[in-house]
DNA sequence: ACTGAGATTTAGGGTAGACTAATTTAGTTG
DNA sequence: CAACTAAATTAGTCTACCCTAAATCTCAGT
């Protein structure tokens, strides 16, 4: 009994996020999420990923068998939905202050798992205010005195 | 020689990154940082903290003598004076967007180990531009049709 | 039904960064 | 200067993730 059934308050890890990310993503693109496949997009081994993925069905976010697969559990999908989203509403909005494409991918990653839902709403209304101003735009772009 | 003299490449982990914000925090207020007052600032035991600060030393971010004190070499205050700058900019940022103060804290404390020059620039000049309308900021604050 | 290849799991480690408890040092004060 | 106290250090653990190497399982093709 080393680790408690309900995480408390502290939420899912980084870790636990990343993962949850491509297993969603990959049931979108191919309809499953296969031990290899996760390894593979997250570039880790394929026996860490064997770990990971019994504790997340230990913590309830989908449904392993051995050997078989695994299926997203409705508290996993809507976690992994959720992920996604910010993920989707970061890339955007430093799409729109026209960064490199390298730079956007490294930084969300990174800071994805740190933003809260507040910042996050705010950050979705100053996309959409952006996206409707292209002279303000173009001020960003460039180092305008 | 159980870690490399050179990072090699990798750059300063989150924690490091944390422990030099408050050190140089520290310092500018109080004009030392004391192995207790780190441990306090950061809420991490004075054991953690006398072990972190040797690696710093070790890794050349800081003069360290036993139970005499600390002082950041050059290039430690620079990557201090960095990391300052960087939360500064990030703390403004959320500010603008009209966002709850401890939300503020936990976002950037999160996120701002992740973010690259490129993308830092890209939200001063953000910040600028919000900075000077201040019609643009009132339609982030309301959740606008 | 067998077998080999590929996928998965298990076993055993490693590292970073935190902790507590016990010890040692430094500085103050009688 | 001896003793006390606060601060710092050391020693020993712990957890989360990651790894490699060595089993083990599944399944397609014969």
């Amino acid at each position: 009994m080393a680790r408690p059934k309900l995480k408390s308050a502290v939420g899912p890890s980084a870790a636990v996020e990343d993962y949850l990310e491509r297993i969603l993503e990959l049931i979108n693109s191919k309809g499953y999420a296969r031990i290899i496949d996760i390894a593979f997009a997250l570039k880790i081994s394929q026996a860490s990923v064997t770990n990971m993925v019994q504790r997340l069905d230990a913590d309830g976010l989908l449904k392993y068998e051995k050997y078989r697969g695994l299926v997203l559990t409705p508290a996993g999908a809507r976690l992994a939905r959720k992920i996604a989203r910010r993920h989707r509403l970061m890339t955007d909005f430093l799409k729109l202050l026209g960064l490199d494409e390298q730079v956007i991918h490294h930084d969300v990653e990174g800071m994805e798992h740190h933003i809260s839902t507040s910042t996050l709403r705010a950050i979705e209304r100053l996309t959409a205010q952006l996206r409707r101003r292209p002279a303000l735009r173009a001020q960003l772009h460039a180092a305008s005195a």
